[in-house]
Order: structure tokens, then C-alpha cells, then sequence
RNA sequence: GCCCGGGUGGCGGAACGGUAGACGCAGAGGACUCAAAAUCCUCCGCUGGCAACAGCGUGCGAGUUCGAGUCUCGCCCCGGGCACCA
């Protein structure tokens, strides 16, 4: 070796080390994971990205980093870790890219995933590329579409009619949570209502287990809140009022003309409304329907039928902002009346778009006493306000009080008959009670989610699988027909003929049906990007098999998935119909477990000097400079560093420096270190004290206080004029390896180790070392803190008292003799003296 | 309106009910250097004080406690989810 060698050998190359050791990894196949043979499996995972024309944003590598220090850690403590990658590259978002840039997305995907391979490579992120997948390779949604036929096998796949939302723009139908604020969330333009057939899953059917199972997840409960809010879950009853038993009250059957001119048969004349307050039913006065509502036509009389028609054909055409966002209350009188059950008087029934169709039966019992949208309405409409509950303080002038149970004059019912006196509590249950007895309705539990719609009249996604036979009807393609390949067209732009561009292929969407062989037609719509993602963890350890979706003891080894972690944004729909989708696998016995992800930590956002990062603003990080500039592990070390994970942090490059001054002092330490002599006590007793820290630490993803710890300890390793002894920095090179991999690697390989320091382990504190020898311990008198004072950690509180009184500054404040002491071992010492 | 987070120095952030501000950035002073960078050392919440030290201090107001950033109650503000959902 020559001088010059030498020298540059000692100095921090990140650059050259980082290029170094991931080729090592490659080529010793370092990151490779047995998934057939592996022992004490854990997967760890991350959601897969988009990958975008950009390049990773510093978001996802953020993500990334996490997980891979979760992951490596769990290697070093023996597991056998599980680390894949991948592509969600399907959707509108790559299609509108490839849209504006006029270039077919089969060509643009792939430059793209190649960028991100780079990309991830680059920042150390411990991938077993052999598993990588996207989620456009034919053969992953070959099984994409195998998985809608097994709902569809199920009954849980079917198609109906129905009002969607349109976006006039991108010309495609929206998922509800695409519209943010009745916008389109991808180009803000206004969102339309249009009707069309569209293929759903049912997931409403499993939302009560959806929510149970919440209770036993270990999830960040941000997540497990935005899941239950978008369930849903409301409790009340459902409740019959009668027009049959106004029309025998009035003698006048003819009140209700039938359009066709026959008489309705009366008893189908009931109305259903679905209420959380049967306990007001006494203050019910009057009903609404939606004016969607299949009964309205039946009800409207003569003299009523021009208004209501003109109210329903203006709602209609309402797209569905302006009907959820005006305050101002519309409505039509039927002419047509019903009975309160519990009073049995008649109450008029009315049309309004403040009732939804798609919520409940579509049809409410007003309680204007107690009800603030009723309140409103019958204002309006000059219609009577009954109060039924009232607490202290209460009167009719305040008809919206909330009920109160919990006060030592609780909320009461008033005008009841004879439920009046009960509390509200007991109230929804006598009255369910009462109504269930005398068959006028029954308790029931409903949910705000809805069916999920999976169509999107889109080019870019797999087609449903599904053919379409004048003779046969709707027939699944066979599943060794699989995959319906998605051809290559040139023309893949969305019109607003409210099909797919596939509908254009004729060539495409002519097959025989592959029940009778006569004439078929495809399904030219394609499934939304969720399906795409709503399974890619069962797949990952199974990729390569051309057989299955997914092995079913590879699948029993790895999944449930040990450790996920992702972005909030992803809190409500794709961990939701990821839970469906397992559900139903688990249902139909194809997987074990039913919950998918055991352990969820959603991660926080970055934001740049206190501002959120966007392209207009220009403060967009950009991974790949900082890596050029500072190398891959001050970055990862770095963006870990910057604030709690769960929560995110700020990103300030001037701060980046400390993170970099830190690992140049481990580099300088680690080359320094000596093998002669003996470690120095206080600095071991440091040491092993950073250890446990950091071992508590990491599994927490607590990973800026386990980073702060390691730099307290080089602050203790680097004081004075001494070269640190080898064994004061081998543990340390350990403890920084899933933060720093490639530095850690290097100084692993100089220290004489053959082997990755991957599969060193992790090393062991010794709690005798990671105890104190002498702690300080803060003495107050009387609740202030008046000094210090150092004893043995078990000392005796007399003791304590001794050593603190030695101490004139606090004996000074010791005017009295101490009513009481407080003495917490090893924390502190409170010598109460009685107040002056 | 309901449901989750959060509010701590100039900045990012630490803190089992027990010395508030660890760690880092920025800043000030010093060493080294012809000089600069890098590196190393010291200081660094506010007010008063030469100092020792004292008083004040974790969004606001009460409370519980020997002791509250932390627990309870009532508010304010910021971020996110849901929302004419009956």
C-alpha cells in the first residue's frame, strides 16, 4: 500500500464507499431473502409508490428508510427479513401523464420504474429485487382479475345502475373519496351526476366486521379514527308509518290516485324511515322523502303532481355539490299524509333533497323540536314544532338543546304519552321495544360506507374480466383464460361517451362467449388502481409463480404482513379494501388470518423550512442532489433525525450537517480505535447505556432519539485526547449499521469481519454497565427545585436528607423542620416544610 | 358540528407525574491557520445580578398533587379525517 492509498483510505468517501457495498450486496446477493427456508420470518413492508415521470419524492423515501431500518434491525435480531418492492403503476394518474405528454404509458411506465429502481438502490433500501412486481405486468393482474372472479363467484361482484359522479375533464366516473368538496380531486373541476352501469364489490356487507376488528389492531390510531369515521356506524331504528292507516282514518282511499289509474294495493304503502332518535317519535310531524324515492310517485296527489315534478327534474339536474353544500332548505308537499304510529295522528308527507337516497331508507321522520336540519325546514314551510325532550334550563325557545344523560338532572322525555319521564337511554329502548311489539319497525344498525365501485371507463387498468352474451348473459371468463390482456391502442383518450377506450377496439372486445361460443362482447371498462393494490403483499412472496396468485404455504409462512407502514393519505380506502379483500380470501378459505397488516404505523409528512413542498413553491427536495451531495447514509441518517417519525418534521438543510459531522466522527473514531489496552469504565458504562437505549428505541421507531443517543455516546467517546479503544466502537458501528448501512459495512470490513454486518447481530447491553455508579438527583424543598445533590442510586432516603442539608444553599431554605419528605429513588428528594 | 393528532428557546425537537429545553441547527467567543474552509474548546430560555444566586417560563383559565409540559375540567389556535348521514 502507498502513502497516497493510505490517505484517501482514511478519508470519508461516502460517494465511492456507498458505490462499493451496494455492488457488493448485489453480487453477494446480501439483501436476498429464503422465502422457502428462511427462519423466524418477518415481513416488513412499505406501500408500494406510483412511480411518477419525477422520480421519488423525498416523501417516499422518507417511507422507505423507515421501514428499511425497521427491516434491518429485525435482521440483525435474527430475523429472517422480508423486504420487497414495487409499482402501483396502473390508474389515472400515470394515464393522465401519459395524456399529456402523448406517449402510450405501456412505453412510459417501464423508464419510469426504472428510475425509481435506481433510485432505491441508491439509498441503501435493503430490497430483494427478485420479488420486485408492478402491478401493470400481466402476470400480476392476471391475478388482479382472478380475485374479481372470486367475488363474483361469491355474489359479493355485481353490476347495477347507478348515479356516479362524472368528472366533465378527465371524463371518467370518480370514487366518492376522488371528489374532495365536490371537485375532482386530480383536475378541481366541478363534479356531475350521470347514471351509469357499474361493477361493485359488496364491502358493505362486511362493515360491522370491518370496524369490530379495529379494536384489536395495532395501528396508529389516527388510522383506526379516519376508518371509523368513514364507516360510519349509526344505531337506531327503523320505523313503518302507515298511509293505509290515514286512508281508513279519512275513509277516502282515493286521496292516493295511481297514476295508471288502478288503485295501489294499501299496504304497500308504508314508508320506512331510518332514525338514531326513536326516542322523539312523539315529535315527529312530519316525513321527508328523498326525491329519488320510488314511493313519490305513488303518493303524489292531483292537485301536487306539477310541483312535485318540477322539484324532482330540479333536483335532478342538481350535481351532487350545490344539493350537500346549500344550507337553505327545499321541499315540496306531497298532499299525501300519514300516521304517526305513536300518535296516531296524520303528518304530511313532503319531498327534499336534505334527504339522500343512498343513506338509510331515503326517507326521515322529521322532529323539528330536536333536530337541527328539521328545525330549519319546518320554519320554512311554516310546519309544527313539537318539543319531546327537555333538560334544565330548557324551553320551547330552545329546541336544539342536545339530550344530556349524564348530569344529576338529566335530559327527559316530554309530550310522550306514556314514555314521557324516561331518559333519553331509556326512551330509544322502551320506544324500539314498543314499536318492534307492535310490528311498526325494529332496532337497526346502518353505515355511511358504501358498495365499493371498482369500474373506471379508463384505458390504463386491467379489464374486467367478464364477457357480456346476448344468449348467456353476464358470463366470467373462464380462469385459464386469464389474464384478459389489455391491448396496446394508440388512441387510449377518455371521451364522454361514458365507456372506455376499449369500447373503441372492436377487434379487442368481439369474443365468443365461453359458455355457448356465440357472439360476446368484453366488459370495456377496467378495475380501479385500489383492487390493484388491495392484495400486492399476498403476491410478494410468491412472485415468479405463473400458478397461483399466491402459494398457500408461502403465504402461511410471511403473511400476515409483520410491520407496514405508509402514508396516512392511504388510511382510509387502500387499508380498507385491503382488510376487505383478505376478509374475503379468509372467508372463502384461502388464507388463514383475516386481517392483513398486524401492525400498521402510518408515518408523518415532510414539510421544507416550515412550508408544505410543492413544484409552485419550489421547495421540493429532491433526493438524488442530496445523495450526490452528502451520500446516501447522511441523508437516510438525516431525514430520521429530523423530527418524530409518526409525525414527520421539517426539513432544513443547514441541519443536515450535524447528522454529517456525527458519522465523519464515527469514521475518524472507528479508524482511530486502538486494540491495546482496556476500554475506558465511564466510557463502557456510556456505551451500554446508548445500547439498551437504542434497542428501546428503534423497534418504537423512535428513531431521532436513538440517533440523538448515538451522538450523545460520541460525544462522551470523543472527549479528551484519547483514541478510543475498539471495543468502545464496535457496538456502536452496530447500533448506526440499519441508519448508516454502507458506512458501517466499510468500517465492519476494516475491523476484520468477513461477513455482512447484517448478520452480526445486535449487540448485547450489560445492565450492570448500563447502570449508574452515583446519580444525581434533584432536591426540592417544598415543591421547588433548590439544587442537586449525587448519592448511590440505592441510597436511603435518610441518607438523601443527609447529603442535601451538607448542601448550605438548599439547608437555607430548610427553615422549619420538614413536615413530610418525598424521596424517589434515583430521582429526586422533596422536603416539605410547612407553608410560612 | 363530530372524531383523531398537535401547540415547549431564534429554529428542528427531548422529557416513566420527579432537575423543562437532551440531541442537532443557527448564533457568540476562543484555539489552530498568512488566510479561509475543515476541526477542536467554551457559552447560549427570559429578567435582575460582577457573581453566588433569585424570580419568571411548556397556547389561555381553573383544579388534583409534596411536585404538572405530562393527569382532570373549561376554552383558544394549528394540522388531518367525516359531514344536510337523519
Amino acid at each position: 500500500m502507498t502513502d497516497t492509498a493510505s490517505v484517501a483510505a482514511d478519508t470519508y468517501d461516502a460517494t465511492s464507499i456507498e458505490r462499493k457495498w451496494q455492488a457488493r450486496w448485489e453480487r453477494d446477493g446480501t439483501n436476498h431473502t429464503d422465502v422457502q427456508a428462511g427462519v423466524r420470518p418477518y415481513y416488513t413492508l412499505m406501500m408500494f409508490p406510483y412511480p411518477s415521470a419525477e422520480g421519488l419524492h423525498v416523501g417516499n423515501l422518507f417511507a422507505f428508510t423507515g421501514n428499511d431500518i425497521h427491516g434491518r434491525f429485525q435482521r440483525q435480531q435474527g430475523h429472517t427479513v422480508f423486504e420487497p418492492f414495487g409499482y402501483d403503476a396502473f390508474g389515472i394518474h400515470s394515464e393522465n401523464y401519459a395524456l399529456k405528454i402523448g406517449v402510450n404509458p405501456m412505453q412510459l411506465i417501464p423508464r419510469n420504474i426504472d428510475n425509481f429502481r435506481r433510485q432505491v438502490k441508491r439509498a441503501g433500501i435493503m430490497i430483494d429485487w427478485r420479488y420486485e412486481l408492478s402491478t401493470t405486468d400481466p402476470s400480476y393482474y392476471k391475478w388482479t382479475q382472478w380475485l374479481f372472479l372470486q367475488l363474483f363467484k361469491r355474489g359479493l361482484a355485481y353490476k347495477k345502475r347507478a348515479a356516479v359522479n362524472w368528472c366533465p375533464v378527465d371524463k371518467t366516473v370518480l370514487a366518492n373519496e376522488q371528489v374532495i368538496a365536490g371537485e375532482c380531486e386530480r383536475c378541481g373541476a366541478k363534479v356531475e351526476q350521470r347514471l351509469l352501469e357499474q361493477w361493485f364489490f359488496r364491502i358493505t356487507d362486511y362493515a360491522g366486521r370491518l370496524l369490530e376488528n379495529l379494536d384489536r389492531l395495532d395501528w396508529s390510531e389516527s388510522t383506526k379514527a379516519a376508518q371509523r369515521n368513514w364507516i360510519g356506524r349509526s344505531e337506531g331504528a327503523e320505523i313503518v308509518f302507515r298511509v293505509q292507516d290515514y286512508l281508513e282514518l279519512a275513509g277516502a282511499a282515493t286521496v292516493i290516485p295511481e297514476s295508471t289509474g288502478e288503485l295501489p294495493a294499501p299496504d304497500l304503502i308504508d314508508i320506512r324511515v331510518f332514525t338514531t332518535r326513536p326516542d322523539t317519535i312523539f315529535g315527529a310531524t312530519y316525513l321527508v322523502l328523498a326525491p329519488e324515492h320510488p314511493l313519490v310517485d305513488r303518493l303524489t296527489t292531483d292537485d301536487q303532481r306539477t310541483s312535485v315534478a318540477e322539484y324532482r327534474a330540479s333536483a335532478a339536474k342538481k350535481d351532487i355539490v350545490s344539493r350537500k353544500v346549500t344550507k337553505e332548505k327545499t321541499g315540496v308537499f306531497t298532499g299525501a299524509y300519514a300516521i304517526n304510529p305513536a300518535t296516531s295522528q296524520p303528518i304530511p308527507i313532503w319531498v327534499a333533497d336534505y334527504v339522500l337516497m343512498e343513506y338509510g331508507t331515503g326517507a326521515i321522520m322529521a322532529v323539528p323540536g330536536h333536530d337541527e336540519r328539521d328545525f330549519s325546514f319546518a320554519t320554512t314551510f311554516g310546519l309544527p314544532i313539537v318539543r319531546v325532550v327537555a333538560g334544565h334550563g330548557e324551553n320551547e325557545h330552545t329546541p336544539l338543546a342536545e339530550p344530556y344523560e349524564d348530569s344529576e338532572d338529566p335530559a327527559r322525555l316530554v309530550n310522550s304519552g306514556p314514555f314521557s319521564g324516561l331518559k333519553v337511554s331509556e326512551a330509544k329502548h322502551a320506544i324500539v321495544d314498543w314499536i318492534e311489539e307492535h310490528q311498526r319497525g325494529r332496532g337497526v344498525t346502518n353505515y355511511r360506507l358504501h358498495d365499493w365501485c371498482i369500474s373506471r371507463q379508463r384505458y390504463w387498468g386491467p379489464p374486467i374480466p367478464i364477457i357480456y352474451c346476448d344468449k348467456c348473459g353476464t358470463v366470467p371468463v373462464p380462469e385459464t383464460d386469464l389474464p384478459v390482456e389489455l391491448p396496446e391502442v394508440e388512441d387510449f383518450r377518455p371521451d364522454d361517451s361514458g365507456v372506455s377506450p376499449l369500447a373503441r377496439v372492436e377487434s379487442w372486445y368481439r369474443v365468443k362467449c365461453p359458455s355457448c361460443g356465440g357472439m360476446g362482447r368484453r366488459e370495456t371498462d377496467v378495475s380501479d388502481t385500489f383492487l390493484d393494490s388491495s392484495w400486492y403483499f399476498l403476491r410478494y412472496p410468491s412472485v415468479g409463480r405463473d400458478d397461483v396468485a399466491f402459494d398457500a404455504a408461502l403465504t402461511e409462512k410471511w403473511l400476515p404482513v409483520d410491520s407496514y407502514i405508509g402514508g396516512n393519505e392511504h388510511a382510509v380506502l387502500h387499508m380498507l379494501y385491503s382488510r376487505f379483500i383478505t376478509m374475503v380470501l379468509h372467508d372463502a378459505g384461502l388464507v388463514s388470518f383475516d386481517e392483513p397488516f398486524i401492525r400498521f404505523r402510518a408515518h408523518g409528512t415532510i414539510v421544507r423550512d416550515g412550508a408544505k413542498m410543492s413544484k409552485s413553491r419550489g421547495n421540493v427536495v429532491v433526493p438524488d442532489e442530496y445523495i450526490d451531495r452528502w451520500g446516501a447514509d447522511s441523508f437516510r441518517t438525516y431525514l430520521m433525525f429530523l423530527g418524530p417519525y409518526e409525525e414527520g418534521g421539517d426539513f432544513q438543510d443547514k441541519s443536515i450537517s450535524g447528522v454529517k459531522r456525527f458519522l465523519d466522527r464515527l469514521w475518524s473514531s472507528a479508524l482511530d480505535s486502538r486494540r491495546t489496552g482496556k476500554p475506558d469504565v465511564a466510557v463502557m458504562r456510556k456505551l451500554h447505556k446508548t445500547i439498551r437505549k437504542v434497542g428501546e428505541d428503534v423497534p418504537k421507531l423512535s428513531y431521532n432519539t436513538a440517533i440523538a443517543a448515538m451522538m450523545e455516546y460520541m460525544n462522551v467517546l470523543r472527549a479528551g485526547e484519547r483514541s478510543p479503544h475498539r471495543d468502545e466502537v464496535e457496538p456502536l458501528v452496530q447500533l448506526v449499521a440499519p441508519f448508516a448501512p454502507h458506512m458501517a459495512e466499510e468500517i465492519w470490513e476494516r475491523f476484520g469481519h468477513k461477513r455482512s454486518i447484517l448478520d452480526s447481530g445486535w449487540p448485547e447491553f450489560d445492565p450492570d454497565l448500563a447502570a449508574d455508579e452515583l446519580v444525581t438527583i434533584a432536591v426540592q424543598v417544598g415543591g421547588k427545585t433548590r439544587g442537586t445533590v449525587q448519592v448511590t442510586p440505592d441510597a436511603t432516603q435518610d441518607a438523601a436528607v443527609a447529603a442535601a442539608l451538607a448542601d448550605p444553599n438548599i439547608a437555607r431554605f430548610v427553615t422549619t423542620d420538614p413536615s413530610r419528605v418525598v424521596y424517589v429513588k434515583g430521582r429526586l428528594l422533596n422536603i416539605v416544610v410547612a407553608a410560612k
